[in-house]
DNA sequence: CCGTTTCGGAACGGGCACGTATCGATGAGT
DNA sequence: ACTCATCGATACGTGCCCGTTCCGAAACGG
């Protein structure tokens, strides 16, 4: 009783109009998004994700009515912070804080923005859900970055390379997997803002 | 009957096993690749494509096998050089030039890339039809623009930003609807090159 | 000019997945 | 301890698409 209770009291008294737990739930969303990750968004199937999470369909269609509905669920189950919160002093060392994090973070990130590439151009709700749940946090955590870069004075808020930056980072990390047929590792992506970041902007 | 001759005497003349002319070929491959760019690989179907070209779908099955065999065909036949063959003398203005082509190139062949982006990592030869058509030649003709420009002494072979060029160009450009939600315009590409990359080499 | 071949059209069998409905079992709340 | 909602399992109806097959019609080729 007690142990069951360190779930949280209140996690349990909230309007929980399921059965389902928390975990549960999110084994659902981890299921349903390794599978996209393996298969693509139109391969997934809701028998697949019951089988694998060995639930009912049934249990599926009670809380989302449709599949994509399921998936955008799982992706703001899914939404974290991930290279937030750098703050190291100076630009060039947050920089290459960020690409550190966006290395570690491409792996996965990059395979499931991959598959739901195109079928996020057909579903609205998909599309928001996929931009809330990885892109713009990272692109405004790294927006941040560079404001207050700009800030302390360390790049003149007019550099014509600044609006550019979000997209390079974001673009290498994608292009590599497709150039070179390998992942963007830390090291990778690290030598990239070393190697051209950083010297456009005047740093180092 | 001469005006019939001038589609060429071989080119009927030569071992053609179906009746099907090359341009009626062309349209079924512009067709299947058009349908994939509005509604992603797996949508498309051999119906669809059958029925949009007025043909019967018996024709395509007995021309190729199966979809992606049909899908690796219309891709190596869509197989073209875009940005080759520049050669301004300087390489900030090949570069320049190269961006430009990038940017009208664009529209269409990004959007093919993001709809067959997953289905390639499935099937091999997709894979391969797709680096021959859209990638690789680009690349190609990218890495031989900053070769010239090595040879020429406008920039140290050993400079640690030239490996990252291509996949940034690249980058940049599938990066943009994403981030932004525009296709990327020869305008916006331009002024990337010029703003980051020329200034990255030491170019002005 | 006539046989052969491939064309376009249509129908068919098979499989698969969506979303619904039914049914016993189970666990929570009173 | 009892009730009731939700669970997992399963079966079902529907629609879609693959790939095949059959059928005249039309176009080559000799």
């Amino acid at each position: 009783m007690t142990s069951q209770a360190a779930d949280g009291p209140d996690t349990v008294a909230a309007s929980r109009r399921s059965k389902l737990t928390r975990e549960r739930e999110q084994e659902f969303f981890d299921a349903v998004l390794d599978q996209i990750r393996a298969c693509g968004y139109d391969s997934v199937t809701m028998e697949g994700v019951a089988a694998s999470t060995r639930c009912s369909k049934a249990t599926l269609y009670r809380q989302w009515r449709t599949k994509p509905q399921f998936v955008a669920a799982a992706l703001r189950a899914s939404r974290r912070t991930r290279f937030d919160g750098i703050d190291t002093g100076t630009l060039a060392d947050d920089l290459r804080e960020a690409a550190r994090a966006a290395g570690a973070w491409s792996a996965k990130d990059t395979r499931l923005l991959q598959a739901l590439g195109h079928a996020v151009t057909q579903d609205p709700e998909l599309r928001t859900a996929l931009r809330e749940a990885l892109i713009d946090p990272e692109i405004d955590a790294l927006k941040q970055i560079l404001r207050r870069g700009v800030e302390r004075g360390e790049v003149p808020a007019d550099h014509p390379a600044l609006d550019y930056i979000p997209a390079q980072i974001f673009g290498v990390l994608r292009a590599r997997p497709v150039l070179e047929g390998k992942d963007a590792d830390p090291e990778y992506i690290v030598r990239f803002v070393e190697a051209a970041v950083l010297p456009t902007l005047g740093l180092t």
